[in-house]
DNA sequence: AGCCAGGAGATTT
DNA sequence: AAATCTCATGGC
């Protein structure tokens, strides 16, 4: 675990290096209409679940040396193992424990990670650590705009989650998969993604229910195509999503959603292309990633959107 | 207006 | 196996 410490009713964590808190600010706030936490002036809000206890916490940075956590309403829990766990999250969250330093070696002389390291130094992979939503955001982003997929999320989110109320804003909690499992297509209807999307998203949650879906038993894999090959066998969940997922929430490194598009137009936008690369010359272009796709998948995405 | 969107499953060839 | 169709709505 990271080195770490309380101090009047706030955790500071020691950042590693490198690390620029504004430079995954501002990935955060990249987009206007999420809604799983708030960013106002350089801190984030967001409720996290801490043993079931749900914990409004604030995140802000001390002279980019130490990440600070405030729990709001006096909900600083008492147990030092519930402490832990916090630090455990933001540094699960934020990606604190993955050196960066042989993903910049290999990156500075690479002809399309070039560009984006120096644009976004100290950028790290933010994850989605609650398996549930990776999976649900996956499935729910397929094949439509992002925008679209923010507002559908955020549909989803305000009908199926809980919320804390705090300065008279409202702070989301994903709706739990015991929840969602128990839903029929009909109540997701007005919420405008496919019936097959609605399908799908039900069916995982129902696997989740029964406990042979989760987070550990995904982690547990000695190699990641094992892993793949578990979660694309779930209907709904082809390479894609899968891949989205080992690199956004069970962050195996060398995920590589190599199909998506965002990743394709960032290469041809690097690259200046007049036509998209095909899969073979993505395969070439990113021979010298190993270990690095997921990293490099990640900072090219930041290029476009 | 028309193509495309951080795809996947089903169907046809 | 590989190509094609369908889902389906919105962003730009």
């Amino acid at each position: 675990m990271r080195n770490w410490r309380e101090k009047n009713q706030h955790l500071l964590i020691e950042v590693p290096e490198p690390f620029d808190f504004k430079v995954n600010l501002d990935y955060l706030q990249r987009e206007p209409n999420e809604c799983m936490y708030e960013i106002e002036a350089d801190m984030i809000t967001c409720v996290i679940e801490i043993n079931h206890v749900r914990t409004l916490i604030r995140i802000s940075a001390v002279d980019n040396e130490y990440i600070d956590i405030e729990c709001l309403n006096g909900t600083m829990p008492k147990l030092l193992a519930d402490k832990e766990a916090i630090v455990d999250y933001i540094c699960d969250w934020f990606d604190l424990d993955t050196d960066l330093v042989p993903f910049y070696e290999m990156g500075c002389q690479d002809p399309l990670l070039k560009h984006p390291i120096e644009s976004f130094y100290g950028l790290r992979n933010i994850g989605l650590n609650n398996l549930f939503e990776a999976l649900c955001w996956g499935i729910l982003g397929q094949q439509i705009n992002l925008k679209y997929a923010y507002r559908l999320k955020r549909q989803f989110v305000e009908k199926f989650g809980d919320s804390l109320d705090y300065n008279d804003k409202k702070y989301w909690i994903f709706p739990s998969f015991d929840k969602i499992s128990a839903l029929t297509i009909d109540d997701l209807a007005d919420i405008k993604m496919t019936t097959k999307k609605s399908e799908y998203i039900i069916d995982v949650a129902k696997l989740m229910k029964s406990g042979l879906l989760t987070k550990e038993k995904l982690l547990n894999f000695e190699d990641f195509k094992q892993a793949e090959q578990e979660l694309t066998r779930i209907r709904g969940i082809g390479p894609w999503t899968a891949n989205y997922v080992l690199m956004r929430c069970l962050r195996y490194p060398t995920a590589f959603p190599i199909d998506d598009v965002g990743l394709i137009n960032a290469i041809k936008l690097l690259l200046g292309l007049e036509r998209k690369p095909t899969k073979e010359e993505i395969r070439a272009l990113s021979s010298n990633w190993t270990n690095w796709e997921s990293y490099a998948t990640f900072y090219l995405w930041r290029m476009l959107y």
